[in-house]
DNA sequence: TTATATGGCTAAAACATATTAGCCGTGGAG
DNA sequence: CTCCACGGCTAATATGTTTTAGCCATATAA
């Protein structure tokens, strides 16, 4: 039914592969089901379809970041939960990143597409390091600036300190988008970073 | 003169902006000075531009490598410098590290080559993740491995420091790929990274 | 000097690819 | 029932791109 969906599902599947300029419409409408020109009833061209992938995903992301960033800007209770923050939740917090990341299988194509798509464009490489290394990088020197200022996390530059725990998330994040068959192995790689972090910095008042 | 080469070397620069496919043989042979006919007097196809690159890159590549695993292969020298290695000499080897990697225009347009291409087939993606992410997670594993066995480290699992410490680089220098223009900057962060990482883990015995 | 390999060129062929034109069956609204 | 919008199709067009054919100037070797 719903063509115009499944065009995007199969147009992004495709670009996250191989790159928009490596696929043509031809392939785009076989992998769904009908023939090239038809595609022309729903989009006014592949770089119409490019457009609409670009803002559906940008809606989705969108809609994802406002709820974790919430967890951060809602000071008041948050104060209170940082005293106990334990080692189980941050693996569960990279875990639900992960999570997201990794499973929603639109975040995945795109983030793919998009790392393909990087050196195109000024526009283009701004937004690959804001999206996915700026937003999450941002978060936790937040995150850890508020530990430090209650004295749960050693008291060192908060901005190194995000960098030393995320910088692994988004390798490994790569990693799986190489090689997925191999995820299970590099979350447990992941799990064990994080304590190691948390052993290493936390601080108990 | 050695026009073979200048083909090499512009149609590399095309590709690692625009990737294979978005590039044309016209732009290449534009680049180089040439008409786009005069190409096959070269080289027989496109294709086998692209190949020749690689083989020319995995040579210069290999001739490197070399050169810096050789530092932990030695073993029976290197015994002797971990006691005495010094937050400097890290900083040092990230540095020349990172001097190769990014003032190598040929190494550094090749890697963004491969950013761009690694989702094409399983092997471009292993070649990546083998070249730019476990090569270098091998030599820290092995480094820090005997700094421990030395007592110069602290004893935890040598692969997840190796990532707690190389993460950033490889982090970064996506970054540079990215945004030149801050290079500088994040050399700074680099260089607090390792200093953190230095203090955090090093132990005099 | 002559012959030949080299490496440039133009013109054209072969191929591919995006897009348009226009036809047709179906299904819901009036 | 009729009409029409929808969304599929085939055929054709427009355009671009890779590659081949074949010509010509130059430099080098015999």
């Amino acid at each position: 039914m719903d063509t115009k969906q499944r065009i995007l599902l199969e147009a992004l599947r495709l670009f996250s592969k191989r790159g928009y300029d490596a696929v043509g419409v031809e392939q785009i409408a076989s992998a769904v089901g009908i023939k090239a020109p038809s595609l022309y009833k729903h989009y006014k061209s592949k770089q119409d379809i490019f457009d609409a992938i670009f803002e559906e995903t940008a809606r989705r992301y969108d809609a994802f970041t406002d709820t974790i960033s919430v967890h951060v800007t809602n000071s008041e209770q948050d104060v209170i939960e940082f005293e106990k923050i334990t080692a189980d939740d941050l693996v569960q917090k990279v875990r639900s990143l992960i999570e997201y990341s990794l499973h929603d299988e639109y975040v995945c194509m795109f983030r793919r597409m998009m790392t393909i798509e990087q050196f195109r464009s000024r526009e283009l490489s701004e937004l690959y390091s804001r999206r996915y290394v700026n937003q999450i990088h941002d978060y936790h020197s937040r995150l850890f600036t508020k530990m430090i200022a209650d004295g749960v996390l050693e008291d060192e530059d908060p901005v190194i300190l995000a960098m030393m725990y995320d910088a692994p998330i988004l390798v490994l994040l790569g990693e799986c988008d190489r090689h997925p068959e191999k995820e299970e192995e590099y979350m447990k790689t992941l799990e064990s970073h994080v304590r190691l972090f948390y052993k290493t910095f936390h601080r108990d008042r």
